[in-house]
RNA sequence: CGGGAUGUAGCGCAGUUUGGUAGCGCACUUGGCUGGGGGUCAAGGGGCCGCAGGUUCAAAUCCUGUCAUCCCGACCA
């Protein structure tokens, strides 16, 4: 039955709604295939529920093939496999926590790895039943702070999550690597561009982690490429340690009076004017940069790390919360400051083991970590722990230690890759899937274990994978659209192919029925524009907004026994004989 | 949580400064004309002006409080 118009539960509208701020968004309101209910949460209307089965078709189609058995869990789920595996507290405020009428807690599922756990424990027992991959396509519930973009990041959206349940390491290599070209093969057959970039794995206590993002200006995560191939999350780059350089004929360090210098900037101007550079000019590269940072751990426990990198970087607050984690990052505030008079703002420096930074109020030492640029044997400008003061040539290894490493400095473009492949560039990317070696983390808190072939107890190693079902909805309106609205793949356009009458000619309807009818017959999905005494401007318009790729209108032309085929990407319109045109269609179609 | 903005018909907005019977465009209903780019004429329906309190003869408008939404940031497998 093709999707009629004249009937169908539409309403398009003719102005952007005024809290849409993202291109898919504003489509999406406006050709009616959404609606907002609340903020990041959306109901569907008929286009928009074909749009989002489409793409769950092919999700569960090459998941199928790859292997996995879908299956399908409650959103609603009790407190207590969250109880244990410490997520009930862990993920904080994001988390839908409600209560049932015997005052038991209860979550709306942000995520499914414990009951997936549980429940291939409850049945399985042996390593024969493994390898095992199942998925499940269903709607997760998380309370984000800040739901923006429409569909992008919501507070109920729905993922494709996929498991798997391996007795050994190489076995989750070979999972994982299943999934991975799965999701491959989805988005390539769904026209959305990826890049498979490294992730950062830590928090979640895995091995190796990739993430597929849709290069975006609208997306959320920042990622590198090299042209040697390296790309990675900017969390997840890692830096080499510098090698050590030979500073023995360093001068020796010597403290000098720099009066109004606490920022970098004016430290460089103040270098320039008062000490001479062996070659050219002092830059901010030549200092060190000592930033104060506060470490909150789960506890709520304050601890204060001193940070020290050149002064034309700054911290990436994202790769400091990913080096840190679980801790959370800040600033140091005035007030931490003032617990500790030894840390002289705008003058703080290293020292050679660290222990003036023991301040009377400090309950241990501040740890003194240093970027891997920093290298044995270099020499730098930097604060003299003093008011107005600062020290030139102050010698790593020599004249001062650290107590540690911490790559947590921006990434600029141009930066070398950490693998030598070449230069970075930086750019913005929405994540779309997620692969992740969790390894034993799940099996061991909550217990799943089977026996081996030589009847031991071994614990599973796991894997987990997502797709975001209904963000890519909108990374594919937003990839695909013009002025005039969306301009949907075939591979997940709502219709194959949509029909317009138009005109008082009858003649033009019965034509444009008698084209449905074949064009059903030989399967493709038609929507007809079958409504009445409607100007062919609100048709157009319509159609356009819509954004089925093939369009056939019959109008006057039919009176020569002809009708338009209009490729709406490419917005060509060709004239063709009626009884040619479905042949020509289909011949068009890719 | 910090900063900014906004709540008036399904959607987009004016009206608030200076208090005096609720407006416009789109959408919707009926009829006519029109019939290849959101056409037109006429007649209609639709409002707790976010909510609560206050000031006043009188509040969309002034005052106090509160709730909500959007944007930026923080946060976010």
């Amino acid at each position: 039955m093709p999707i009629r118009l004249s009937s169908l539960f539409l309403r398009t509208l003719r102005e952007d709604p005024s809290d849409a701020e993202v291109q898919s968004h504003r489509l999406l309101v406006r050709a009616g295939y959404i609606r907002r209910n609340a903020p990041g949460i959306f109901s569907w209307l008929p286009l928009g529920l074909l749009v989002k089965n489409k793409i769950e078709a092919i999700v569960r189609e090459e998941m199928n093939a790859a292997g996995a058995q879908e299956v399908y869990f409650p959103g609603l789920l009790p407190k207590e496999p969250f109880e244990i595996t410490g997520r009930w507290n862990e993920y904080g405020e994001n988390l839908f926590r409600l209560k049932d009428r015997k005052d038991a807690d209860y979550l709306l599922a942000p995520t499914h790895e414990e009951v997936f756990t549980l429940l291939v424990k409850d049945l399985y027992s042996s390593y024969k039943d493994l390898p095992l991959t199942i998925y499940q396509i269903q709607i997760k519930y998380r309370d984000e702070a800040r739901p923006r973009a429409g569909l992008l990041r919501g507070r109920e959206f729905v993922m494709k999550d996929a498991y798997s349940f391996d007795v050994t390491d190489e076995g989750l290599g070979k999972s994982y690597a299943a999934q991975r070209d799965a999701y491959e093969k989805i988005f390539r057959r769904l026209g959305v561009e990826y890049v498979i970039v490294k992730a950062e794995a830590g928090a979640m206590g895995g091995s190796k982690s990739e993430e597929f993002l849709n290069p975006s200006p609208i997306g959320e995560d920042t990622f590198v490429r090299s042209k040697g191939g390296f790309a990675a999350n900017v969390e997840a780059v890692k830096f080499e340690i510098a090698a050590d350089i030979d500073g023995s004929d360093n001068p020796a360090a010597e403290v000098h009076d720099s009066p109004n210098t606490p920022t970098i900037a004016s430290l460089v101007d103040y270098s320039n004017a008062n000490h001479s550079k062996a070659e050219g000019s002092w830059s901010s590269a030549d200092t060190l940069k000592n930033v104060v940072l506060v470490l909150i751990g789960q506890d709520g426990k304050r601890e204060l790390v001193i940070v020290g990198l050149p002064g034309d970087r700054g911290v990436d607050q994202k790769r400091a919360e990913a080096f840190f984690g679980p801790k959370e990052v800040e600033q140091a505030t005035e007030e931490d400051f003032k617990k500790y008079p030894v840390l002289v703002k705008g003058y703080i420096g290293p020292t050679k083991s660290g222990q003036q930074f023991l301040g009377e109020e400090a309950e241990s030492k501040i740890r003194y970590l240093v970027d891997p640029r920093i290298a044995k044997g270099s020499a730098w400008i930097t604060g003299a722990n003093q008011d107005q003061k600062h020290i030139w040539n102050l010698t790593y290894g020599r004249d001062f230690d650290a107590d540690g490493l911490a790559d947590i400095a921006e990434i600029k473009a141009g930066d070398p890759a950490p693998d030598g492949s070449g230069d970075l560039e930086l750019s913005r990317g929405i994540e779309i899937g997620h692969v992740f070696q969790l390894g034993r983390k799940y099996a061991e808190a909550l217990g799943l274990k089977v026996l081996d072939e030589d009847g031991k107890l071994v614990t599973v190693t796991m894997g987990s994978y997502g797709i975001g079902v209904t963000r890519l909805v909108a990374v594919l309106a937003e990839s695909y659209n013009d002025e005039k609205g969306l301009v949907w793949p075939e591979s997940v356009s709502p219709a194959d192919v949509y029909i317009i009458a138009t005109g008082k000619d009858p003649v033009a309807f019965e034509v444009a029925e008698q084209l449905t009818l074949e064009a059903e017959a030989v399967g493709l999905s038609v929507m007809l524009d079958d409504r009445l005494k409607l100007s062919p401007g609100v048709k157009f318009a319509d159609a356009e907004l819509i954004g089925v790729p093939w369009i056939l209108i019959c109008g006057k032309g039919v009176v020569d026994g002809e009708v338009e085929l209009w490729n709406r990407r490419s917005n060509e319109r060709v004239a063709v004989k009626i009884e040619s045109a479905l042949a020509k269609l289909i011949s068009e179609r890719s």
